[in-house]
DNA sequence: CCAAAAGTGTTCAGTTTACACCCATGA
DNA sequence: TCATGGGTGTAAACTGAACACTTTTGG
């Protein structure tokens, strides 16, 4: 990189990343073996430092191929966490990112993946974590809560197609509440959240359900409670 | 330091201020002129380095006090910016804080300041702006509008005791739509955003009006609007 | 025909909006 | 007494919440 900037005297920036995914109803998050002597027998978040030239979502890209074994995810920044003291080892500014994963390639990805220094704890969690990844997943989860209600991001969980019910379990899974059937289908298609996709869902063992899509692949603000 | 993470081959850190007051009911920040030959006839935002042992809100402190002139303010961490060109000087991520200056304080500021080096541009602002920083501000301007509706950010734009006309007048200027009097007033003192403190303001040249302070001097949830 | 999930409207309560006049003070 | 900004209530419209039965399919 070029030098007009100081090097040693100054922070340097890494990435974590709160990955979110849900199993039978149970929000869940990824998190790995610390590679810190300090932080054996804790649990920490995906992360790593940003290379000089690399751009911070190619960064958490990098993470989530490199340190998880998954795919491109949706991605959305969550916040950064800078106390001097947060990292023992040296002066690490951490952004942060959520990502998500949704349940069937979860399912996917836990057949695949053996490794054993790993884990998908429900959050929040009480289990001891390492740095400040406490609260990061403590901010990660109210910022999930809260933009679930404004924007599109629920669709980070949900495969391409799914019905209303599943649509509406993941709200309630991330919410932690008991949602009216009606009163929900009514709003996401009031406001454009969804739309029909004309597919139906065959297969099962009663009436078929109709396939919706997010009306916008792209995160954008979409009122729906509060 | 410690220096288990290297050095030259990771990102460094920098934090950027938009700086918000009001200027007869105009909602502006402050600009600097930007250190480098390239960004001649623009602006910037204050900003530096993050020091290797400073947090990032001190950092933000540092600045305020050192490039602005200006005391302790409240601020608010917006977002973190990193795109690899943002500053062709070097690998540089730049977390950016928002900061609040009423305008009582501003008054006593432009009257002791005369540096020719900096400027209060109206905000949104269609003036060249170095770096990425046309970017940061529309994304200030954007979230103070929508946390003004949901917390009591407000209180950073206004001094310790105030009107209940004042305090609509900077919600006017910050969301740039008039409001009823009545239902503004019922709606403030109804979530508990504002209380009497019982003072009265005199020696206006009609009936005194109640000054009120906000109910929490930490920032909150409060739910105004949308 | 039975079990299981899909799909669909209406009523009531609470909230938000629109709106106009009297009050206290200083000049 | 007049000009100026301070202060207050009510009715109508809208929005959010509660609630139960019929439909479609597979077994």
């Amino acid at each position: 990189m070029s030098a007009q900037y100081g090097r040693n005297e100054h922070a340097v920036i890494a990435v974590d990343i709160v990955i979110f995914t849900l199993e039978k109803g149970v929000l869940k998050a990824l998190f790995l073996e610390p590679n810190k002597p300090e932080y054996k027998n804790m649990w920490a978040l995906p992360g790593a430092l940003v290379h000089s030239e690399e751009g911070l979502e190619t960064a958490v890209q990098r993470v989530l191929q490199e340190k998880a074994h998954l795919p491109k995810l949706l991605i959305d920044q969550l916040a950064t966490f800078g106390e001097p003291q947060r990292d023992p080892y040296g002066r690490v500014v951490s952004v942060a990112y959520m990502a998500f994963l949704h349940e069937e390639e979860y399912a996917q990805y836990v057949q695949q993946i053996h490794e054993h220094k790993q884990s998908w704890l429900s959050v929040p969690t009480t289990r001891p974590l390492a740095y400040d990844h406490a609260l990061i997943v403590k901010t990660a989860v109210a910022r999930l809560r809260s933009k679930v209600g404004y924007t599109n991001i629920a669709q980070g969980l949900l495969p391409k197609h799914f019905t209303l019910t599943h649509l509406q379990s993941v709200y309630e899974a991330i919410l932690g509440i008991q949602m009216d059937k009606r009163n929900f289908r009514r709003k996401v298609l009031e406001v454009k959240l969804v739309e029909d996709t004309g597919k139906k869902l065959t297969g099962g063992k009663n009436r078929p359900a109709a396939l919706f899509a997010f009306s916008s692949k792209k995160l954008i603000e979409v009122s729906l409670f509060g």
